[in-house]
DNA sequence: GATATATTGTTTACTAAGTTAACAAGTTAC
DNA sequence: GTAACTTGTTAACTTAGTAAACAATATATC
């Protein structure tokens, strides 16, 4: 019951590589997607999302960052992250804390709960990644790892 | 005069690599992104998007094709098909059209002037890719490409 | 020390690229 | 003939951002 009328009209998939599969633009989108969904699906519903966790990362990684620090090593506009840090302030996972030699600056430092949260957070994704990169060697993802860090040379330095 | 204050107040990027960093995920993720940028910088604001381009690519390969199996292609929904052939149609680069058999579906016919953009947007795209796959060499590319597509083979064989 | 320029965090309004749910019209399976 | 399904479509919504403006503060330059 699941296959597909072939449909009369139309002549798709005769098994030809398209044009577009050949495309990394279009592998590296459809593979993005695929991970994207994975990673939702392994958080759930109430868990950190993809930016919420990336953002705790360095934030536990360095104590005391800036948000604008934090926005450039994100690669997202300061704008976008006040969001994020409102989500994660809100539930416990950090706080905002004003620095000494500049009050333009509120610090992020990372709650005990957020803490925990992230390590938590942090197994299941090596869970997730272990999942999505099952066709994978470990050579292969060595290897995947390198070649998309070679595009993301790319990037503006910092802005 | 492009130099960040070195915060006082944080101590961000020590030289160590973060957690974060080692993530195929994230990594993903920020080289879609500078790709899609390189993609809309190259097409420029009335060109294609990835979208028209994808399904234009299609039609021309498969003309006729049906709505359906172009989102089962595509791998996205049948009702967000819906727009990009309506502005695709409507800028005179494919119509719709009743098919004999099956008075529900209406194929999707390539038009000239569709077929003439596609090529043209085709040599842009393949610019766009030089550019952004610079530091790659030929190997490393067909590399990425197969490794890219070994982690598309967890898709959801057609829904 | 005054003034110009820049940075920080923030709000607001916007856009892009989807999804889900519902539907009428038409088709296929039993 | 009826039940179940497919097709294209609309409408309402969600997610992940961007861009522009702003007040408060800091730095640089004369």
């Amino acid at each position: 019951m699941e296959r597909h009328p072939k449909d009369a009209a139309d002549n798709s998939p005769t098994g030809t590589p398209s044009d577009l599969e050949a495309l990394i633009g279009y592998n590296l989108k459809r593979a993005y997607i695929i991970v994207n969904n994975d990673f939702r699906n392994t958080m759930g519903r109430d868990g950190f999302g993809s930016r919420e966790f990336a953002l705790m990362s360095l934030v536990v990684e360095y104590p005391q960052i800036t948000q604008s620090s934090l926005a450039r090593l994100l690669g997202i506009e300061r704008s976008g992250l006040v969001a994020i840090v409102d989500r994660l302030e809100s539930q416990g996972f950090l706080k905002r804390v004003p620095v000494p030699g500049d009050r333009r600056v509120q610090a992020l430092v990372p709650l005990d709960s957020g803490i925990a949260a992230y390590e938590d957070a942090r197994t299941r994704i090596n869970q997730h990644e272990d999942k999505i990169l099952a066709n994978l060697s470990i050579d292969e993802r060595a290897s995947l790892l390198t070649l998309l860090k070679k595009i993301r040379q790319h990037e503006e330095p910092s802005r």
